[in-house]
RNA sequence: GGGUUUGUAGCUCAGUUGGUUAGAGCGCUGCAUUCACAUUGCAGAGGUCCCUGGUUCGAUCCCAGGCAAGCCCACCA
């Protein structure tokens, strides 16, 4: 053995050890009780960071844990497509080229992403591989594979025919000129001086930056405590406008801002991302008063057809002459939204989305956690989960956006003469317009063969099927919320709905992610595992804090902190990065990146190391002066108190780390471990086996409480300890360390 | 601005179901060094447990208010 331990050369050759024995694929043995895993997938497209290293340290110590406990343990690896942020980074690459997605058709550009992906998603495989993650490679699965894309398509029929998907408007970031939709990280903020007009509303005054969206005013709003319009709550007010008189509802809501201008919005949920959600929580009418043209439509009466500021300027004249208007604050300055594309401004705009009820979906799942049949750990994060359940509403499920798993719903163009489309024409050139309108220039299959998207009415008729039905369809263009594809995820990892392996790992033992998702995800697997098999996919949730930077703030590319984990592991091994994080959080709450414990785990790994070492040089020793070390089972009762002392401890430690596992509290049993090793036998034991008489009987406990000690340790530093089992190992042991018994309190 | 969490040693964090001397790692100070390990050993210094009130025989822990910070969500008609 060198006299340091070097990670750098044991953690890779150990590393082959358990791929070339295949010690971590999951078998069906109905004599053993399962223990399942799901890797909450990472983006393929990615790197690892250090939320991963500490995703994969803690299930690793439950995976390799309960294996030696005599599981049958399964830990299925995989990747995710991450829609959006993929597309984002694909179209990055793309500006590179001076290219952006308005330059390919749809289906060219989703092969185009899905080549990119193909050619990176071996990195974040081999960087977790890197780990020592116990993971059954065997059973990776992608989130766009075939079966993923199966099961989602099966799920969503159901669905339907069980009446839980409706189509209806959802508010998106609408750019009129270039006819699409953005999504909030497209979208930039400037700063910029708009004139605030007061105009007189009913027995109200209010300002707006935007008179010609009043048309589709269908309330007004103050905050519910502002003394001033508190009698007017609940009421209905008369309005004089410029089409005539008309009634709305006055409406009290916290989102008011009393300070603001007078205290009193208007209302427009068709036009403000604001306004939209205070429409749904007062059940509001929407009403569309401007196309997607970018024109004021028809509800706008004698201004249909002008263009936004056109109509905004001839509106505020009118209003002056019908002394509306009140005064014009010329030094409004105010945040404005743009796409990023050209800058244009961003009118918010209702658009038809698919939807689910989550009424019949949310119920079970919350009952579940209620009644404990799920369990949350850390408790405390309970709380998140059943305020956000509570407040859950119908989930918005299609996304305007080319990465991801198309909606299987097929307009016929026949019946659907409004659907709007835009499309690549066969010079390059991109082209929208209602399709009945196109028909007559283009042919069905220039449109077909160009298509990018496609906006279908409400009440727009279609088919739902796999392939293309029949003749002139166009399938729809939106894709499924990540968030609906991977709440599969328990499931088509496992073969669902008939394969051995479904039956025999399903429901999975535990969920451990990171609490920030909690939401989007936990929530959706939960409600969709009850839905479609009637139990809830995990036992256990287990949430783990985040890795924050030195700075205790978030890492973020653009604050410039990240901390790298491929910079840790080559300087202080896997062992001693994956242990620092598991010691550095004990209650789920997150931490700064501690580097101090890193290195501190990084000597005690080399202080392992030297215990074995001495260890083994005082046994060469006494064989060569003839003596024999005894058997620790042959041992007579004749060891002294140290040795009982030290073997007292050693089951302690062992009914402590049990307890702590259990609990899920990973840093206070690896602290135990800590104590233990360094200051109990290196410290202590083994500086009094140096002046031992009976070396012999000395050696022998040692000998046993190192070996037992290893098998403790490695679910936490599977190659530090796996390195030291060849050396210490009994001609009776097995010859890999992952393959013994744990220790048993 | 709304929600939420945190505030314990120089730093990163445990802990206290309220009760004598509040813990770990790192850092710091002093001593040791052919003895498995300097990625070492031994000894030690260092804390009004954020502030102010309340409950209590007793509060760092429970309650209220304040201050500060982090995170999530909105970014304002």
């Amino acid at each position: 053995m060198e006299k340091q331990y070097n990670h750098r050369e044991v953690e890779p050759k150990i590393n082959d050890k358990w791929k070339n024995h295949d010690v971590f694929k999951g078998i069906i043995d109905p004599d053993k009780k399962p223990y399942t895993i799901i890797l909450p997938p990472p983006n393929a497209n990615g790197r690892l960071h250090m939320g991963h290293v500490l995703m994969c340290a803690i299930e690793d110590v439950l995976i390799r844990w309960k294996k030696m406990q005599g599981y049958s343990t399964l830990w299925v690896p995989g990747t995710d497509h991450a829609g959006f942020e993929t597309q984002i980074v694909y179209e990055k690459e793309l500006k590179k080229k001076d290219k952006s997605r308005f330059d390919y058709d749809r289906n060219t550009l989703y092969r185009n992403i899905w080549d990119f992906v193909q050619s990176n998603k071996h990195i974040i495989e081999e960087q977790i591989r890197g780990m020592g993650s116990g993971l059954d490679w065997s059973r990776y699965s992608f989130t766009l594979d075939d079966k993923v894309i199966k099961t989602v398509y099966d799920t969503f029929s159901k669905m339907i025919s069980d009446g839980l998907v409706y189509r209806d408007d959802y508010i998106v970031n609408y750019c009129p000129k270039c006819g699409t939709t953005f999504s909030d990280l497209e979208i930039d903020h400037i700063t910029r001086k708009d004139p605030l007009y007061y105009m007189k509303y009913g027995p109200f005054i209010l300002a707006t930056v935007r008179p010609e969206t009043k048309f589709g005013d269908t309330a007004v709003a103050v905050h519910p405590n502002d003394k001033r319009y508190k009698e007017y709550i609940g009421k209905e007010i008369e309005v004089e406008g410029l089409l005539g008189t008309f009634k709305l509802k006055v409406i009290g809501d916290s989102f008011v801002d009393p300070e603001f201008g007078t205290g009193v919005v208007k209302i427009t949920p068709a036009h403000d991302k604001n306004d939209y959600e205070a429409g749904r929580r007062h059940n509001l009418e929407i009403k569309s008063v401007i196309g997607l043209d970018g024109r004021m439509n028809d509800l706008a009466g004698p201004y249909a057809g002008m263009k936004i500021m056109e109509a905004r300027k001839k509106i505020v004249e009118d209003l002056n002459k019908k002394g509306l208007l009140v005064k014009i604050d010329e030094n409004y300055e105010h945040s404005v939204a743009v796409c990023y594309r050209g800058k244009h401004d961003i009118e918010p705009t209702v658009l038809p989305n698919w939807f689910v009820k989550v009424d019949p979906l949310k119920k079970p799942a919350l009952e579940a956690v209620k009644r404990g049949e799920v369990k949350i750990y850390p408790k405390w994060q309970e709380i998140t989960y059943i305020r956000w359940m509570e407040e859950m509403r119908d989930w918005p499920i299609s996304r305007q956006i080319v990465w991801g798993i198309r909606i299987p719903a097929w307009y016929n163009i026949n019946d659907n003469p409004d659907l709007i489309v835009n499309f690549l024409d066969k010079n390059g050139k991109v082209v929208f317009g209602k399709i009945s309108e196109l028909l007559k220039n283009y042919s069905f299959e220039e449109i077909e063969k160009g298509l990018q998207t496609l906006v279908a009415p409400k009440d727009a008729r279609y088919l739902i099927s796999e392939k293309k039905p029949k003749e002139y369809c166009l399938q729809e263009t939106d894709t499924f919320d990540t968030w609906f594809s991977s709440g599969h995820w328990p499931l088509v990892t496992l073969g669902y709905p008939a394969s051995d392996d479904f039956r025999y790992f399903y429901p999975t033992s535990v969920l451990e992610t990171g609490w920030e998702i909690i939401r989007f995800w936990v929530s959706r697997m939960i409600m969709l595992g009850i839905y479609l098999t009637g139990k809830p996919p995990f036992k256990d949730v287990y949430l783990h804090g985040l890795v924050r930077a030195f700075d205790n703030k978030k890492m973020s590319k653009s604050l410039g902190n990240v901390i790298d984990p491929l910079e840790f592991i080559p300087e202080y091994g896997a062992d001693a990065l994956r242990m620092g994080l598991i010691s550095g959080t004990a209650n789920g709450k997150d931490f700064a990146f501690p580097k101090d414990k890193v290195i501190a785990f990084r000597n005690f790994a080399n202080k392992l190391w030297n215990m074995s070492r001495f260890y083994l040089l005082m046994i060469e020793e006494m064989k060569s002066k003839g003596r024999d070390i005894k058997k620790y089972s042959d041992l007579d009762k004749n060891i002294l108190n140290t040795d009982r002392d030290i073997i007292n401890k050693l089951s302690e430690l062992i009914s402590s780390v049990d307890k702590a596992l259990s609990k899920y509290r990973f840093s206070e049993a690896a602290d135990n471990i800590y104590q233990f090793l360094w200051h109990e036998v290196a410290d202590r034991y083994i500086e009094d086996v140096k002046n031992r008489e009976d070396k012999d009987i000395a050696l022998s406990v040692l000998g046993y409480v190192l070996r037992e000690s290893m098998k403790i340790l490695h679910p936490f530093m599977p190659f530090v300890t796996e390195a030291i089992w060849e050396n210490i190992r009994e001609e009776s042991d097995s010859e890999l360390l992952i393959l013994e018994n744990y220790p048993r309190a």
